[in-house]
DNA sequence: CATCAAGCATAAGTTCAGCTTAGGTGTTCT
DNA sequence: AGAACACCTAAGCTGAACTTATGCTTGATG
């Protein structure tokens, strides 16, 4: 019988392209992965890996045995949430993620509500960009995450991940204010060429580089037709909203962040969006206090808004 | 992560019974069962077996962490059989099972198919009756099997074998010739009480009490109205025919057993019908000695009659 | 081109999970 | 009541799997 601790070690390979970054995430030595994946090769018959370099690359065969991996480790994932459900009362630790902005929007929401439903359950919460949740989720440092997804911004589909959508909003544009008083317009017309084309000189304030944010910027000002000077890199949308306030560029804010109103910025909705998920292991869906974090989350985005 | 060992253990302890049976057909001593299975309850956090009398019964919880562990060894020996594909060249031992009459008809045909396309592949027979035929499969002591399925003898479903149908035919009643010739009935038509009724007075020659064949007699003559009165119990069908010659009893024969003609039987057609299958375990076909098998048994069944 | 770091593989030593053996308890059958 | 059966626990042992140490190849850098 195939060993799945090796199968698991494959689908990491696949993954992290390394046998060194798989030997840190599961917390091995690389050569201990190396001799692992070594057995696993022996016991299939069949080459599933070969040298690239100073790398390794999985074989057609490797690959196909990966798509196997996935699917057990799915199943197994299911069986340990049923088990968990199983269990009278939810109880435990449960390790969530945020990007930094949900940290002080959904999060605190969800938390209360979580606490108040199930006073066992113990939550850790960690920041994490969006870009590193599947990996952190995959190797256990997670069990749920809230993420982003951004138009413009295509994720590459990843059977190993489930997502849960809580809301989707649209994107303003925060532009300085020339009276210094707050503004927000309805604009809602207009394309996003049309909409942008002002600004297509203007200093810009972006998210940091590598994430999903700057990457939507930079792409939806490309889309209507010019390329973004970015002067600032920031993640804070409230900081975003403070450097518009005093002239120091343009950027985009989403609706959340345009509440309370601030002063000296003028906000153009956009016709682009903004969704936040929730994302878990595939099969993790069963697990209660999983299920019970995606419902409070959903609360939190559903309560104020109805 | 769940122990995909324990899971395959505790799925032999809901077949089978007993954890002992389970450290008897595994090979392993019982206190080893018992221990690892104690070990994945700890995991599990959950009661998933409890004593009752001398034995233990699976919980709830047991029984559905069963289902989860056929899925996910389903998908394991889909991949293994996937890799042995990508082997090149069809190779090593292929065990194969068979029933007792299957021996010395479909299986020399298709032995020699697959010793002409696969020379590489060493063949091994072995006897074993139907009804082992699941549990060996699962355990790893057989391959593939020839197995049967009389009508009044439902087999109870499991999703851990396949099956691949081969062959129905019909059952014949043998009876002793009054003048010594042979004659075959092609009566057909007449319900079963009506065929049977006349014999409702006669001994009777069944298979060995605990086979399918066994039941499959009692069940049909109770079903034309009477109770057989066993005389004989043997499972060679041509034993069957030469009691029958000499007035010994009456009994059934599948057709397959009507060629060459014996001498001194009438037999009558029954609508009443065998099906010979080739069983494997669940995700097993993907497997190239089993699919070469499977395509060999066809041609050997089929090859002959068309 | 020489040098260095990254990445993988192998050898050797060590640790711990999982096996067997041995012995004990509760249950069922005779 | 006694015997056989099925399971559990304790104790000791073995091998699989990990770490450490080392060497090789590849790619980047001055």
């Amino acid at each position: 019988m195939l060993d799945v601790r090796r199968l698991h070690l494959l689908r990491e390979l696949d993954r992290r392209g390394t046998i060194t970054a798989v030997a840190e995430a599961l917390t091995f030595t690389a050569s201990a992965v190396s001799q692992q994946l070594s057995a696993l090769e022996r016991e299939a018959g069949v080459a599933l890996l070969e040298r690239s370099g100073r790398r390794v690359v999985l074989t057609p065969a490797g690959r196909t045995l990966v798509a196997h991996a996935d699917a057990v480790l799915e199943r197994l994932e299911l069986a340990a949430a049923e088990l968990a459900g199983a269990r009278e009362g939810i109880g435990g630790s449960l390790r969530i993620g945020t990007f930094p902005s949900g940290g002080h929007t959904i999060v605190p929401a969800a938390l209360a509500e979580l606490a108040r439903r199930h006073p066992g359950l113990e939550p850790m919460l960690q920041e994490i960009d969006s870009a590193r949740v599947s990996d952190a989720l995959r190797a256990g440092d997670l069990d749920v995450a809230l993420v982003h997804d951004y138009d413009f911004v295509p994720a590459p589909p990843d059977a190993t991940v489930e997502e849960v959508s809580l809301l989707e909003e649209p994107m303003y544009l925060a532009t300085g204010a020339a009276g210094g008083a707050a503004a927000v317009g309805a604009s809602g017309d207009g394309t996003l060429a049309e909409l942008l084309g002002p600004c297509s000189e203007a200093p810009w304030i972006t998210a940091r580089d590598g994430t999903t944010g700057h990457a939507m910027v930079v792409r939806a000002c490309q889309a209507a037709g010019f390329q973004p000077r970015i002067r600032h890199q920031v993640n804070d949308f409230r900081t975003v909203l403070s450097l518009a306030a005093i002239g120091q560029g343009v950027g985009f804010v989403p609706e959340t962040a345009t509440a309370p109103p601030a002063e000296g910025v003028v906000l153009t909705a956009l016709p682009l969006f903004r969704r936040s998920k929730v994302a878990f292991r595939a099969g993790g869906g069963a697990h209660p206090a999983i299920a019970a974090f995606v419902a409070a989350a959903g609360a939190a985005v559903g309560g104020p808004r109805c």
